[in-house]
DNA sequence: CGGCCGATCAGCT
DNA sequence: GCTGATCGGCCGA
């Protein structure tokens, strides 16, 4: 259980572009409060950036601005969520200036508080490791919907992220994002982060089929 | 275990 | 009209 005194992530924490805060969000709690009161969270172990108007992969491509993406062009510490593909949602974490759409999305967490209710969310049974693999199962299992859409994750007091644990850089992984093979050369790099064998990393035996490369200790 | 494919619809063109 | 920052079931090896 995480200490009663844990340090909530202030603005500062997030306002770092987006390779940065990817690196820096591994080992980061994640906390959802529902209606009733009851927590959910879980540490965060896999992230994408999403490195602005010119990244091909970005729905910021271009500069394309439209009513779905508006979020990810509001200050850091913001929430973006989009629906995808008519049945989930996926939660990104704005980084950048204001009108600077860079954004870092969630994709795998390890659960940890409120894992009997996570399980409530999904029809059959399944291990813990699996209620928050991938960023559409995570949103499922946390209760994230497009109602947190525009949310100030620095403020809320239904979805923001505290001081979690620190991952040493030797465990960490670097690879090309996932589902993105339309994006040309922007699909080839290495802007997923990962916490290497963990069970709630997203993909194929937890690592998808992208090759890895060790983490650049020049992102902190 | 790995590969294929259907579900299902918001959002853009 | 087409596509997607996904997931899970089914099938063959």
């Amino acid at each position: 259980m995480p200490p009663t005194t844990a340090r909530r992530l202030t603005r500062s924490f997030f306002a770092i572009g987006s390779e940065r805060l990817a690196r820096r969000l591994l080992g980061q709690r994640l906390v959802r409060v529902l209606p009733d009161g009851e927590r959910l969270s879980g540490l965060i172990v896999e992230t994408e950036a999403y490195v602005g108007p010119k990244d091909q992969a970005s729905h910021a491509r271009n500069g394309r601005r439209t009513p779905r993406n508006e979020a990810m062009y509001a200050q850091a510490g913001t929430a973006y969520v989009y629906s995808i593909y008519g049945m989930h949602v996926c939660l990104n974490i704005v980084c950048g200036r204001l009108d600077e759409p860079v954004a870092v999305l969630v994709r795998g967490l390890e659960p940890s508080e409120g894992i009997e209710r996570m399980k409530e969310a999904f029809p059959a049974p399944r291990p813990p490791h699996e209620l928050t693999r991938g960023p559409a199962m995570l949103c499922k299992a946390m209760r994230i919907t497009k109602a947190h859409n525009g949310l100030d994750l620095v403020n809320s007091g239904e979805l923001f992220l505290e001081e979690g644990r620190a991952i040493a850089n030797p465990s960490i992984r670097r690879t090309p994002r996932i589902g993105i093979d339309y994006a040309g050369g922007w699909a080839l790099r290495p802007l997923r982060w990962l916490v290497a064998g963990h069970p709630s990393v997203s993909g194929k035996r937890g690592y998808g089929k992208a090759k890895m490369e060790p983490a650049d200790r020049s992102i902190r």
